[in-house]
DNA sequence: CGTAGTTTTTGAACGTGTTCAAAAATGAGG
DNA sequence: CCTCATTTTTGAACACGTTCAAAAACTACG
C-alpha cells in the first residue's frame, strides 16, 4: 500500500532520471531533435517505459516549461522589489521573463509547435497548464498591486490576465524575431510600456474605458 | 522541351487531382485526420507521387489557404464598396475574413499547428506565403485608402501590415474561442473597433504617436 | 517461504510524414 | 522506328510518436 510517498523510491528516481535526460536533451538539442527513443536509451530504460511516467512526449516539455516559469519568478521578484513604478514593475515581469527565453532560441520554432497542438498539456487552454499560468498571472498581479499608481477600478482586476496574454504575444513574437540577439523582442517591450505610460490617463475617459472593460472580459474567457 | 505549360497536360491534371481530393479532405475531415496515404489512394496515385507534386502535407494546406485568401477577398470587395467610413470598411475586411473560418473550427487546432511549424509555407515569415500575405495586406491599404477619414502621415503607412497581423491573432482566438458559433470572436472585433475608434484623436498626441509609430516599425518587421 | 496482487518494465507493433533509388512513361532528334 | 534524355510514377524503406499485451519485479499477506 505505502511506496511510492514521493521520496527517493525506485519509481521516482527512474521518472526523475527520465524527465531530467530529457531537459537537458531539450536544451542542447531542441524539441524535435529528441527524441524519445533517445530519452529512452539514454535514461537506461526502454522506449515503452519512458511513456509509463510521461503520457506524451509535451508533457516532458511541460517538465521544462514549469522548470522556465519557477526561474522567471525567482528573477522577477527581486526586480520588484526594488521599484514601485508600475512601467518598471511591469518591464521588470516582462524583461525576466524573456531572459529566460535566451537560450532556447534557436529551437523555439519547434517548442511552439508543441504548445500549440491540441492535445498539449502546453496548450494555454489544457488544465494541466492551469498552475503554471496561475504563476506567471499572480506575478503580474503582484507587479500591479505594488505599484504606487491605480489603474481605474473597471480595467485593474482585468489587468493580470491580460498581461499574461500580452506575455505569450511577446513570447511569439520572440520566436519570430530574427534581429541579432532578438534585440528587437526587447525594444517591443519598451516601447509598448512607454506607449501604455502615455496611455494610461486616457484609460479613465468613458469612451475609452468602455470598449476596453469589454475587450478585457472577452480575452478573460482565454484560457479561464 | 515545351510540355507542361500548363494547361490540360497530363501532369497538371494529376496535379488538380491531387490538390483537389486532399483540399475536400481538409474541409471534411481536418488537417490530422487527413492523411498523405488517403489522398494518394483517392487521388488514384502512389503516395511517392503525391510527394512529387507537394513536398510536404503543409504545402498542401498552402493550397487551402490560397483559396480561402481569394475567396476573402471576393467576400471584402463588395462591402468596401458600400461605406466610406474608416472603422465600418475595418470590420467589413476582419468580418469577411472571419467568415471564411467559420467551417474549419473543429479542426482549427490543426492547422494551427500546420501554420507555427518550422518550415512550413504556412508560417507568416516563409516566402512560400508571400503573396497570400501581399494580398490581405493589400486589402487592409484599400480599406484604409478608401476610407473618407485619414491616419497622421507617420501611422498611416503602417498600418496595413500591422492590420494583418491583427488579423492574425483575430484568428488565433477564434481557434481557442469555444463561445457557441464563436459568438466571441465577432464581438472582439466590433469592440476592437469601437476601442480603435475611440483611440483615434489621441493617436496624434506626440507622446502616443511616437512610440506608436516605433512599435508598428517593430511589428512590420515581422514577416518582411 | 510461498502465493496472490500490484506496480514497473519490456519489446514488438501500428500509423504517420517523408525520402529515395529504380522503374515506367513520355517526348525529341536522327 | 529507334535512341536517349527527361519527366513522371512506383513501392519499399526510415524514423518518429504512440499503444499495448505480456513479462518481470516488487510488495503484502498467510
Amino acid at each position: 500500500m505505502f511506496k511510492n510517498e514521493d521520496a527517493g523510491s525506485k519509481a521516482e528516481q527512474t521518472r526523475a532520471q527520465i524527465r531530467d535526460v530529457a531537459l537537458t536533451s531539450f536544451r542542447n538539442q531542441g524539441f524535435d531533435a529528441t527524441t524519445m527513443r533517445q530519452v529512452a536509451k539514454e535514461a537506461g530504460v526502454s522506449l515503452g517505459n519512458a511513456y509509463y511516467y510521461f503520457p506524451t512526449k509535451n508533457h516532458l516539455v511541460q517538465e521544462l516549461y514549469i522548470e522556465v516559469q519557477l526561474a522567471h519568478r525567482a528573477a522577477a521578484e527581486p526586480r520588484l522589489a526594488e521599484t514601485d513604478d508600475l512601467i518598471a514593475r511591469l518591464g521588470a515581469v516582462f524583461q525576466t521573463g524573456l531572459a529566460q527565453l535566451v537560450p532556447f532560441h534557436d529551437y523555439s520554432t519547434g517548442f511552439l509547435t508543441a504548445m500549440v497542438a491540441p492535445n498539449s498539456p502546453l496548450n494555454p487552454m489544457s488544465p494541466e497548464s492551469k498552475p503554471a499560468r496561475d504563476m506567471i498571472v499572480g506575478l503580474f498581479r503582484e507587479a500591479l498591486d505594488g505599484a504606487r499608481q491605480s489603474l481605474p477600478s473597471e480595467i485593474a482586476p482585468r489587468m493580470p490576465h491580460a498581461l499574461w496574454l500580452a506575455h505569450l504575444l511577446m513570447c511569439l513574437f520572440w520566436s519570430y524575431d530574427r534581429s541579432p540577439g532578438q534585440r528587437n523582442t526587447a525594444r517591443l517591450v519598451d516601447t509598448g510600456l512607454r506607449l501604455f505610460k502615455a496611455a494610461l490617463p486616457f484609460l479613465r475617459v468613458p469612451v475609452v474605458r468602455t470598449p476596453l472593460r469589454t475587450l478585457l472580459d472577452l480575452v478573460g474567457e482565454v484560457g479561464a
